[in-house]
DNA sequence: CGACACTTTGAAGACGATCAACGCCGGTGG
DNA sequence: CCACCGGCGTTGATCGTCTTCAAAGTGTCG
């Protein structure tokens, strides 16, 4: 049943790239599927780390409390993202962000030593596990830079962006998966200012009404997006995004 | 002559943590001791990695373009620190960021492939490796949780405790490593904002002049700083300063 | 001495946060 | 069935902080 369609896409994932799949499956057989209902806590930060998750399916939000009590989302992380491998490594071993569900979550969950031990065995693997985490180090670095560089109208776009392509939405015409409140803390800003912002990105060649994003002006979208990020043209998913949006105009021709 | 005393703490770093001395001995005859003068870019972004180095001595500034022009130094790394080892696990293994000489600095240089072979050859070096990324992964978080949160203020004062801590200063009397345009750079914030800032910061224990800072109120600082991070309590870094706040004052009674 | 990099200071402006109020909707309980 | 409530989102007004532009001061090195 549901574990045989998720190993099938698991073993896919860069970490285990370059593996033989006899030893794939050997690997995969020390996970075990889990299902988590929204809102759940799967770990709270602090806490000694007891486990390595994937995500099969669903969104899951990492956050901290910030001095002022209220919580910051650091990430939000849906399918064939990794949990807790940065934590373990990490001098102390403890979770360094708080882990919740937002959408009702299907996980692969292996217990930690595991990770440890596969690393050790395999050097594929551990080499896997760098690339990984090196990748993680860059997201963070890149998007400091963002949080610096880019006014609120610019991040919200490069969000939207984002989400299209991960879940390879229609730019003509997607949901926002997840609600205002949370998109607004993953952007660190204020509820007022995202909504605020979404009003004044129609210039931009975005409309937002409700919860229907609609890109209605791909050229505009496009120059508004790729001078707001120092990156723009190495950047993967606005390279992804660029494809999306002519396969869209070719579609109407 | 200058490469035994080198190698002698080198051998000391996290990195090579938990290897057998003969290991560190072989593996260390790989690296190659190098003197830069101040200035000298050693790789720029965008090229391929080609070595791994390990800073003995004096600071090396990493930077990146920014879309409207202008340098955004994304950190500066001082003895003992490491470079290139997270570009090269990075998919495209291109360097990130550019890396400029500040002072002039001696480094223990190696062939990137010596790092590839030494993490698959030594499971525990790659683990320690594992390590390094993490927690350089955990501190860009922490970084940007910090700009999203404290006013320039409080970024000064931490920036401050940082570096009395790294190079041991005395909080009593220490003279500002770097030039005020690079750390200004480094904080991302305006020089006019960095030079207006230090002014107001007399009222939080902390007194400027010229190239001169001096720490002449420990508890204001102290709780200054403190109630600036979330994870203060948490910090290494403020703890050393405690520390040393603490043993000044003890020397005066 | 003059050129140039670095730093400081002033004044104006932009942007986002904050505080406050209200509309909308779904759910619960009388 | 309706009234009330709480979560969520929008809108307005105000405020503080940092940036920006401009100018002048300080220092060093040829």
């Amino acid at each position: 049943m549901k574990t045989a369609i998720s190993t099938g896409s698991v073993r896919d994932i860069p970490l285990f790239a370059g593996l033989p799949e006899e030893v794939k499956d050997e690997l995969l057989k020390a996970g075990r599927l889990v299902k988590f209902p929204k809102g759940k806590v799967i770990f709270a930060i602090g806490e000694k780390v007891t486990h390595f998750y994937i995500i099969i399916e669903g969104a899951i939000k990492l956050f901290r409390d910030t001095a002022d009590g209220y919580e910051k989302t650091t990430d939000i992380l849906t399918t064939s993202h990794t949990i807790g491998e940065r934590d373990f490594f990490h001098p102390g071993h403890v979770y360094n962000t708080n882990a919740e569900i937002v959408n009702e979550a299907t996980v692969l969950e292996f217990p930690i030593s595991w990770l440890k031990n596969t690393a050790q065995k395999h050097s594929v693997f551990a080499l896997n596990l760098l690339s990984l985490i090196s990748e993680y180090e860059y997201m963070a670095e890149l998007e400091a830079e963002h949080q610096a560089n880019m006014s609120s109208a610019q991040m919200v776009a490069c969000f939207l962006q984002r989400i299209c392509v991960i879940h390879d939405y229609n730019p003509g015409e997607f949901e926002l998966p997840y609600n205002k409140s949370l998109i607004a803390s993953r952007l660190g800003m204020e509820v007022e200012t995202f909504s605020r912002t979404l009003s004044t990105l129609r210039e931009n060649g975005i409309t937002v009404s409700g919860n229907k994003v609609r890109i209605h002006n791909a050229e505009a979208f496009d120059e508004f997006v790729c001078d707001a990020c120092s990156v723009a043209e190495d950047c993967a998913t606005h390279k992804a995004m660029q494809k999306k949006l002519f396969n869209a105009s070719e579609k109407l021709a």
